[in-house]
RNA sequence: CGGGAAGUAGCGCAGCUCGGCUAGCGCGCAACGUUCGGGACGUUGAGGCCGUGGGUUCAAAUCCCACCUUCCCGACCA
């Protein structure tokens, strides 16, 4: 993608209210707009992101036995009455009329719409287990949004439902997507705490969250200053009172951002949905049900909160918009742009996803909007590397930029990519 | 929903206390010229119902009232 012919508008100056760095370096870097509070466009960079975030989701899901499906998100009220979450969710829900009258809302979660599709076509123990994730669209009327995309009234979320005949299933479909999410989040560049959780408003009995220790985190977790061993914190948590099972020392409680969340859901939904099998032994049972989500547009901003510095954002490899940047620094040299072309149809023919800052502007600028929207991988040409036969290859990570012969510099970058997957 | 802060050009702000505005500044934007390795410089120019509605006044960005919106803290929250 060459700079010029694509839309990355970046901002010099924090926009005022943003004060999560994450939501600060999301707009200035050009990923989001925001319509409303809580409500958010996508631009062509941020949506990037997403789509990479995406990927590696799916590919863990599908991995793990999961199968994809697209669930509405209008939904008539009438089966949120039949589990009675019309009442607990009622605060979140967003509800209109439609013309005829019809009581409807927008989705704000989704176990009564896949519960339905499973009661339609699962009649067996033969066809269990079944596991069934979507990435769509949430509706949560928020009292009050929050640092941007972190908690937004309309967000994207991957939930997966698994349908179990028996217990024993259910933990094994669990323990599937455990592991599944602690790949996702690592492909993603976070270190997760896991965490026992309350089920909450979803019933269910055991239930784990991912969090990511960050400043703008709505939940706690323990941290122990030593050894950095780290857990869950449950309601009578006292800092400097708990002690570190490991080391001993006194915990010290961190701010910690959810990005996931694990249950083991049971017959609730399966029970008011009808959603019954026939079993081995003869008698019609209700599907054990496990539900699994995560937050992937918060995803983007956790990514951000966890991988910045003091000029930008530094993605990783593997959820960066695009992973190399070439910069011509004198974009009115024709040979420096020349080359830089030549490169960039060189990346392109290896599969790589690359940018071309083919801008006329001053390096300083360019300079400066790299290392903002945060490529792993910049290649400098500038005259004067030129003379020397020179281009520079800057990892984003680091502060230097390390000189290459030009003849080398493709399968330099193709190496470092490599070595980073 | 309680408490606090803020709304003036695309973005960031000044002006408001003490009414006199034909509303400024920086960035960005357009044109031309000079520049060209860490947000260059000059000249010219475009761009505002000063959040909305009402009131006070000869006169309102400025004073008063109401409302709307956004942000922060709390409550809430798969």
């Amino acid at each position: 993608m060459y700079w010029t012919q694509y839309f990355i508008p970046t901002l010099k100056e924090n926009p005022v209210g943003a004060e999560a760095v994450s939501h600060q370096l999301s707009l200035r870097a050009g990923l989001v707009n925001m319509l409303t509070a809580g409500v958010y466009s996508y631009l062509p960079l941020g949506l990037r992101v997403l789509k990479r975030i995406e990927s590696v989701i799916r590919d863990e899901m599908n991995n793990a036995g999961a199968h994809e499906v697209f669930l509405p998100c209008l939904h008539p009220i009438e089966i949120w009455e039949k589990t009675g979450r019309v009442e607990t969710m009622k605060d979140v829900m967003i509800r209109f009329e439609d013309q005829r009258g019809r009581k409807m809302c927008l989705g704000p979660t989704h176990e009564e719409i896949v519960t339905y599709v499973a009661q339609q076509y699962i009649h067996s123990y033969r066809q269990l287990p079944v596991n069934l994730y979507q990435i769509q669209t949430k509706f949560r009327d928020e009292l009050r949004p929050r640092f941007g995309i972190v908690r937004a009234a309309e967000f994207i979320m991957k939930d997966a439902y698994s349908f179990d005949r028996d217990e024993q299933g259910l933990k094994k479909s669990y323990d599937l997507m455990y592991e599944a999410y602690k790949r996702i989040f690592k492909r993603c560049g976070l270190d997760v705490v896991i965490v026992e959780a309350d089920s909450g408003a979803m019933g269910g009995s055991v239930s784990h969250e991912f969090m990511v220790e960050s400043p703008i985190g709505e939940d706690a977790i323990a941290v122990c200053p030593v050894c950095n061993d780290r857990g869950g914190i449950g309601a009578d948590f006292k800092e400097g009172d708990s002690q570190c099972s490991k080391c001993k020392h006194p915990l010290q409680k961190r701010a910690a951002l959810e990005i996931g969340h694990v249950f083991q859901l049971g017959t609730k939904y399966s029970q008011s949905l009808n959603a019954l099998f026939l079993d081995e032994d003869g008698k019609q049972k209700p599907m054990i049900m496990g539900c699994y989500g995560i937050g992937v547009s918060r995803l983007i901003a956790a990514v951000i909160e966890c991988s910045h510095d003091e000029k930008g954002i530094i993605w990783p490899l593997e959820v960066a918009p695009f992973q190399v940047e070439v910069l011509p620094l004198q974009a009115s040299d024709a040979t420096v742009l020349d080359l830089a072309k030549k490169f960039y149809g060189e990346f392109v023919k290896h599969g790589v996803e690359v940018l071309l800052d083919d801008r006329d502007e001053s390096a300083g600028r360019k300079f400066n909007d790299a290392d903002l929207i945060g490529i792993p991988y910049s290649l400098i040409i500038g005259k004067r590397g030129l003379a020397e036969g020179v281009i520079e290859v800057k990892d984003r990570r680091g502060k230097n930029s390390e000189k290459i012969s030009i003849d080398q510099a493709v399968e330099f970058c193709l190496k470092a990519l490599g070595r980073r997957t």
